[in-house]
DNA sequence: TGTTTCATGGGGTAAACACCCCATAAAATG
DNA sequence: CATTTTATGGGGTGTTTACCCCATGAAACA
């Protein structure tokens, strides 16, 4: 089954180029193009594609806000942004709107096509470029509270069982995901409870996040 | 100039058939090869890679800490990790170990020539699934503009109820402390809930943290 | 070689929870 | 002025929680 492709770029020529380069492939369908943001929300619900080539520099309105428009529209489209601009601003904001990957025009052909298969398996493409900005980002922004696991006296188990716990998972859901009874599951939570003196889910999610277990 | 790279994993046969991948290309000069991690310190040290391929099973210890002993020594050689680990811990533990790329051994060949390049030029690739982790982890932990969106068609009543709950309180207390009965506390619990498409304390736990309105 | 810890589960119970039903009265909105 | 929203509550019902009781086998420790 091939990835239905829509283009979304202000100028025909490139429009006309990407459908000189992806035309061939057989995995992937050049299904419409458009050269607005109008268009291309209109043309999104209306072709229902799987992968959206969007341009960031549109006449009516940025490909960003294009971007979250129909990202809050249909959330299973993927977005791919494929443009000259290499500058953090525009890649951040891309990725708050919601968009599968980042390619910028210069990048090769395969680099392109290995992110709208990405796109199209629900994962993302990040050209290297870009992900070196977002490891940065992760880096200072995420000091160390990965490590920061090593919470008190619990047994390895029993932490793991807080980390189902934290997510809210009732000890029916943990019981099935860790094969084992669901009594078992009581009895480490019990465990922890009394350990850590905490005396409610509510207090258990809190506790783990503080610690860095999960994530808020 | 060619980029000099060094090659480790525990297995001879990977590491043979790396330099069959990798032999032919002409911008790639295999310079040695590491079995461990040991091995691997005392080679970067002694021949002063550009890039190292880095498996993360390794005897004495893993890929992960050798490439914090090696960035810490040499932190301008680029590490890529080449495992067939594809979960989330491995994947941060060596971002956070100072990784410049992350490869699953299950990738085409292409791409790890990709991961090789960017890192010889002091940039990043991130295979699709692992990219997809990180932005997802960018976007959650990420608190800027998201605040205010979703927060706001909760009424003030429910908004204050929701503080109540997220702090781990019950209903009956929380019906004590505004003066009213339970049964509405229940109301406005479910109101929240509703409209928020949460299902339980928990989750309105990390809701209210995520936004804010309490701290973990 | 005992003793402790760990991980596993069975039983039970009172309370709380999540989710429905119903209603009223005031305030805001159109 | 009619409608909607908000805040208030009562009833019920099945599920889950939090906290007890009990036990066994394996592994680790003294």
């Amino acid at each position: 089954m091939k990835t239905r492709l829509l283009l979304v770029d202000d100028h025909a020529v490139v429009r006309s180029g990407l459908r000189m380069l992806l035309g061939n492939e057989n995995d992937v369908e050049i299904i419409g193009e458009a050269g607005t943001a109008a268009e291309a929300l209109a043309s999104a619900a209306d072709l229902r594609p799987d992968v959206i080539l969007m341009d960031i520099g549109l006449p009516d309105k940025s490909g960003i806000e294009a971007t979250r428009d129909i990202k809050a529209q249909f959330p299973k489209m993927a977005v791919v942004a494929l443009t000259i601009h290499e500058d953090e601003e525009y890649f951040f904001k891309m990725l708050e709107a919601g968009a599968s990957g980042y390619v910028p025009k210069r990048a090769a052909p395969e680099e392109l096509l290995t992110a709208i298969r990405a796109a199209a398996h629900g994962e993302v493409y990040l050209y290297p470029t870009m992900a070196k900005l977002l490891v940065r980002d992760y880096l200072v922004s995420e000091p160390t509270d990965r490590e920061q696991t090593t919470s008190k006296d619990l047994t390895d188990r029993e932490h793991e069982v807080l980390t189902h716990l934290a997510e809210g998972e009732s000890n029916e859901e943990i019981a099935k995901a860790l094969v084992i009874s669901p009594k078992t599951v009581a009895r480490h939570r019990e465990n922890i409870m009394r350990k850590l003196n905490l005396h409610s889910r509510a207090e258990l999610v809190r506790y783990a996040i503080r610690k860095g277990i999960i994530k808020a």
